[in-house]
DNA sequence: ATGTAATCGAGACGGTACGTCCAGTCTTGGC
DNA sequence: GCCAAGACTGGACGTACCGTCTCGATTACAT
């Protein structure tokens, strides 16, 4: 027998609903699967049923609600610095919402909480940005506006890091000069060869 | 008024202590403060007594127990690309102890649950390394190693906050390899302009 | 409309063999419906498309298993006390088992959680015995062995009540001896007026 | 160290209070610790730390509480039946309020459930009177009212068990007349020999 | 033979209460 | 006045069952 009442996808994503806005009101530390439970008209149990803890709940809704931000690729002009100048403005700027930085302060203590949890929001939400980055930065240097040699995914790592950074400090958030000044320095570095050349 | 039994400092030092080791075996979300208590031998109301909160007593037991990585300065041998190279290895080594790590994501799990406990872990464990970190580009950049307009903060911030994001996406934990590779994007960039320009 | 398809028979029984057994093991209280339907390898909701109620299940395996002591009537042998004084014997040990005695204090848990399932049970499992001794205590009346006027019903109920009383109460269970004593207070009473007198 | 907060006398007035209070209300099954805490004002924590179950509270709330028929010993005019007669009358209607038959009901249940409560509960609820019948009885057949050889302890046994019986059947409940009734027939019986003797 | 209708096992649903753990507060006696 | 001890109210935890509600799969009778 196979028998039994089909799961309710109408209580699964008032489930997620609810967890995604409650962690934006209160934080993933004073978030309660009770709460959850209440806001989302729906018995403890069913959370329960489907999953094993706080943070994988709290993992699914920020995967299926609209938290993460949308995945926008580089675009490509054929200036490699220029579309990665204007792309990590754009996602810097949408970091820096109160929602985005709540959010992003809240995935970060469910991923101190549970390793799984940290791999599965690495896999399906920072790591995708990292990737268009690369791609983007493999076909720069394909195209021979990068050195041959330059290491793709550290610079993507050290882009998407350095901004994270400054919102999970919860000091003065990045800003789009930021992004330029991170931007400029992974293409031409500080060093004062270039100019002891010029001379 | 000055009379009454002074504050205990063996109290003090028990539960700062006991604060710490609970911290690496549990992590901060199953930290408890009747755990804290417990182990160090003193009533619960001695701790509420002189902190306010659980994430206070982390931060507390994070600057004063060891857990801090030490302060060491980078070297000054007048070449600064080497000296932040074998200072942002041994930093990065620090990190990437299992103590060091389980340490991290403890106090970005206290410091997402509050704002007041970020700004103090950041002023007193955080900062005074990119601040060492600063003073030695800056010592660089009047010296001519760097370009007279290189954003000392931001190379500072991105050195240490690439590191981190990758200690904090608990994904690979960054080598020294990664060190060398970051250090070298922000002095030479990555870019290809200048080498064709150069021939 | 006559059509669908019918009780199934199988079930019933299962459920109700299933409710006896666990009524045994584990008490009235700590019953579930949940249990019942497990080992009886049946839908919840057919347990509760039969019976209204926990104590409506537990009326029911207890007037269909063999849980009630058999209707065994007095013999008449002409002389009503050695008749009764037999009969309270048998009917005490029989009470007495381990089985018994579980049953009748699930079935007392029952009958104080429910007035409907109160009348059910007395109807069907207690009365009958009343009803067998008052009869037997009627005969030997118009026969002339007991006194004209009496109370048939009270000494049916006392014989009854006595012994019950001493299974519900949980001290020291009923042994022939006690039935022997209440058999023949309610015949020649304790008095000391009779005696005399017959001098 | 011998320190720590006394328990507070308070709470567990309160916490008697309102378990007999709902227990009245709406019967050992349906009473819920929950309620009874809520109910006293009090935490859950602090009913679970004096008492291991529901039914160990609702005997203390019995005990405690004013529940139990007052201990009245039976007068000694000298005429034993006629004292018995009035006290057993007596003791009857109290037992007949509503309160006292939600009440035994209840404690019936509660004994079903465990044997522990039974037996706190027959020592100091039941047995008390029925040693107060023994007593009455024994100075009664020391002064040669009743048959030297009369079997006190039965006798007390029946005209309390018997009354018992028919609260907890839930049936016809016992009348002043059922009282002198069963104190009739344990001092004089119902057999015919007297009568014989008459003739 | 083919609906039609009520049953069946299974199992998810919204809930209530459980008994435990911990938070943060209060109240002792002892130092 | 601080301290260890430990009881207090409050509230979330994760579990067990409640009684209800679908499912797909029987199983009868009436066409």
């Amino acid at each position: 027998m196979t028998g039994g009442r089909p799961r309710s996808e109408t209580s699964r994503l008032a489930i997620l609903d609810a967890a995604r806005d409650l962690l934006l009101e209160r934080g993933y530390e004073r978030l309660t699967i009770d709460a959850i439970a209440t806001r989302a008209g729906v018995g403890r149990q069913t959370i329960y049923r489907w999953w094993a803890s706080k943070s994988a709940v709290v993992a699914d809704a920020a995967l299926e609600g609209d938290l993460a931000p949308p995945l926008v690729p580089p675009p490509d002009t054929g200036d490699i610095e220029t579309d990665l100048r204007g792309w990590l403005r754009a996602w810097t700027h949408r970091l820096t919402t109160a929602e985005s930085t709540g959010f992003i302060l809240a995935l970060t203590a469910a991923t101190a909480d549970d390793r799984a949890i940290a791999d599965i929001l690495y896999d399906r939400f920072t790591r995708p940005h990292e990737q268009l980055l690369r791609d983007r930065l493999e076909l720069a240097r394909v195209a021979g506006q990068l050195a041959p040699d330059a290491p793709v995914s550290t610079i993507a790592g050290v882009l998407i890091g350095s901004m994270l950074y400054r919102v999970l400090s919860r000091q003065a958030p990045p800003t789009a000069d930021d992004a330029d000044l991170v931007v400029g320095l992974v293409f031409h570095g500080s060093g004062n060869r270039g100019r002891r050349t010029g001379i």
